[in-house]
DNA sequence: TTCTTAAAAGAGAATAATTCTCATTTAAGA
DNA sequence: TCTTAAATGAGAATTATTCTCTTTTAAGAA
């Protein structure tokens, strides 16, 4: 169980309600978008405006403590997860899956340690893999 | 050099000249929005709705004829290239490259065909990495 | 505990990408 | 050439996100 305040003290981040309750959203939902977030902290919590979470986001971003993830669609998701992962995308739905695999991350590791790109230094690899989900 | 009307032709879509400089646009420009797409068509053609560009593009999505890209900007992008490829992303600006890598594309076909994820098929498989270009 | 102040939150307007509606035009086959 | 379903255009509508400016608050100092 993570304790919420001190990973924002810890950043240097002042403690508010606010900022701790969307902290919780990112870590309790999977891939939530700002959307997501306000219903959550609104149906438990308090209300809070809108402004607010998109800019509690673009902080914890900057800040490391979550990351943005790419979707095709026009809405921004975000992860709480910050360990190098790879992400399941449904074809047909908007499901989205963590995909974590040290086995493959070693290979991959392994092949761009002897093939460089030209002109591009690689800070991090993450694989998108579409396909179907089976119930 | 591709025959874009046997292109259109080809998938079933009524040969508008809208379409056919769209595909154009798209072939020519790297990774374009739709609004790059829109600006591209009226600097050399002719003056065209957004409302039809946006649909047009859509249109070319399903019929497979180009694909959108994923970033985590709030933009959607389009891509011309449809052999399976990965893309690098600068982590500085806006620059998305392709690349192509048919020894690392044998190399994770070789290792998924061992290794499956469980309750999901995989269709498509393609690599974000993310970093630094050098000039 | 109270005071101070920079930082954060709130309200709501503004912006920008995208979608939608509906009237008009056009490609393509009869 | 005629017919018609499909495509385009114009612009309004929608939606996610950002911005502005005022008010509130966290946190450290006194």
């Amino acid at each position: 169980m993570i304790n919420l305040k001190n990973t924002l003290f810890e950043k240097k981040l002042k403690v508010t309600p606010q900022r701790l309750k969307v902290l919780e959203a990112v870590y309790n939902i999977s891939h939530p978008t700002a959307e997501d977030v306000i219903k959550y902290i609104r149906k438990r919590y308090f209300d809070i405006a809108t402004g607010t979470v998109y800019k509690i986001l673009e902080t914890f971003v900057e800040k490391g403590l979550i990351k943005k993830i790419t979707t095709d669609k026009d809405i921004i998701r975000y992860d709480g997860i910050l360990k190098p992962h790879h992400h399941l995308y449904s074809l047909e739905g908007n499901l989205i899956k963590d995909y974590i695999d040290e086995e493959l991350d070693k290979i991959l590791q392994e092949y761009f340690k002897h093939k460089k790109i030209s002109d591009f230094e690689i800070t991090e690899i993450s694989l998108q893999i579409k396909g179907k989900f089976n119930k």
